[in-house]
DNA sequence: TTTATCTGGTTCATTATTCAAACCATTGGT
DNA sequence: ACCAATGGTTTGAATAATGAACCAGATAAA
């Protein structure tokens, strides 16, 4: 791996339960050499990724990403389109929902919105980032990725969140192409416990998958009703957003076909 | 200059006028190595900084900025204060608004805001960062940043954009002397002909500038009338963002004071 | 006060990465 | 068929990254 691959996993450490990190600290959480660590902090400094603050010379996430937002947004709006959808989403559904984009080799989660028709909620629990195989986007996303993707993701150990997890990959494997068929993936409680939650693909104008959308609610909630709600909503929603996009879903997609086994696990 | 900061310069070759760019004039246009290049693109592509597209393979800025963008948004909220305030802003001058911060050793524009009040207004003409020296943000910023930073600015040496732009180190200090005495900073033609524009400094809770805000309104319509309502309208502007942003002006930093001199260059 | 242990930051010999110029394989135009 | 582009890949030689040890300052316990 190249320092600057380095550098970068640096800035994964950020997040929002932990927004701002000491250097110590920073070494430590990255197994990163104290002294390599305060060299690619100083760099990023210099660019602006980072910033240093407060007595405690703490660092944080740096205002050069507002230039670069702003750059992308333009170049490929999302936010701006999605934001709108996501809320109506919520509304409709009356669950929290999100949208995540597949960044490199992660899904992360770039917006969400709560609902305000129950007190209890799916909070997003300071996650950053989604697992491929614990949660519906991350399997949404991976049913449809490139043959290199999936095989790379599949290859690595996965991490089991809750005693629900799957973590054998031929069983994801064939979980997979349950939802390739259905279009449309879900988990029970894979990755937080009590938590349901629907999710479908978005693809961008080359019919490759770029992100998913999802809804999840509080397990004790999910009824075979709301399901059947949500999935008709968040398929709405999905073409909605690929619609505004440009999006184009590939030959033979097919968005919420009756799946062949009655309910997934 | 270590790789990092290497692979981030490449990244400011994308601007809004050239968002998406082929390897050979990525390299062509850093002057970095084709090899190189290539390497530190894909190192930033699999972290989502960078990524891929279309047929002829072309580079352009990845989704990871919008997982920054946002944990950033989310511990140190600006653009969500600063548009609105921008927008009354060129509401109540008529003219186009912008504010930019400092990132690293540039001036980032980072969100600007046009007036629909006249048919012609300055366009912020795809830059993406400012010059310390010929733009009046620039110079706003560069009057209350530390003495490291300002003796490096004015150590390298400063390019003419216009018939205009003062590029003399020993009078630019004069000019800021005169800056940081009036609190305004006044740009006429310095960067592009024909734009007149006034920034003030922003400021964070530590009193150390962070940014600017601006007016820049086409020359021919720059009149004293319409500067002494620009001037007082954006000092305004600059104590609400201060104020939403917990911001602090320095000891004795005085705002609006008339100048020593009639009318600045 | 002494001692111990944190912190952010720095140094320097060893080592591994990055560099530059060449070369491939495709593609598009003449 | 040719030429000039393109994105991508390989090669010894040069350069940069690395990490253990080391500061100096702050904090806290003894």
């Amino acid at each position: 791996m190249g320092t600057v691959s380095k550098a970068l996993e640096l800035l994964d450490l950020f997040r929002r339960d932990r927004p701002q990190i000491g250097l110590s600290d920073l070494a430590r959480l990255s197994g990163v050499n104290k002294a390599t660590c305060f060299r690619l902090m100083t760099e990023l400094q210099t660019y602006g990724l980072i910033e240093q603050i407060g007595a405690a010379r703490e660092y944080r996430i740096g205002p050069a990403v507002l230039r670069l937002a702003a750059l992308r947004e333009e170049v490929a709006p999302f936010k701006s389109v999605v934001v709108p959808i996501l809320t109506a989403l919520a509304e409709s559904t009356g669950e929290s929902t999100h949208v995540s984009v597949l960044a490199g080799d992660r899904v992360e989660l770039v917006h969400f919105v709560y609902s305000t028709q129950h007190g209890t909620r799916v909070m997003m629990h300071d996650a950053d980032h989604l697992p491929f195989h614990a949660s519906s986007s991350g399997l949404a996303i991976l049913a449809h990725a490139p043959e290199a993707l999936r095989e790379r993701i599949l290859a690595r150990k996965l991490p089991k969140f809750t005693p629900q997890t799957q973590t054998d990959p031929a069983i994801i494997r064939a979980r997979l192409d349950e939802i390739r068929r259905s279009g449309i993936a879900e988990s029970a409680g894979s990755f937080e416990e009590d938590v349901h939650s629907v999710a479908v693909p978005l693809f961008n104008a080359r019919s490759t998958c770029m992100g998913a959308v999802a809804v999840a609610a509080p397990s004790a909630r999910m009824s075979d009703a709301l399901r059947a709600r949500i999935k008709a909503e968040i398929i709405t929603a999905a073409l909605q957003i690929m619609q505004l996009r440009g999006g184009i879903p590939p030959e033979g997609f097919a968005l919420g076909a009756p799946p062949s086994i009655p309910s997934p696990p």
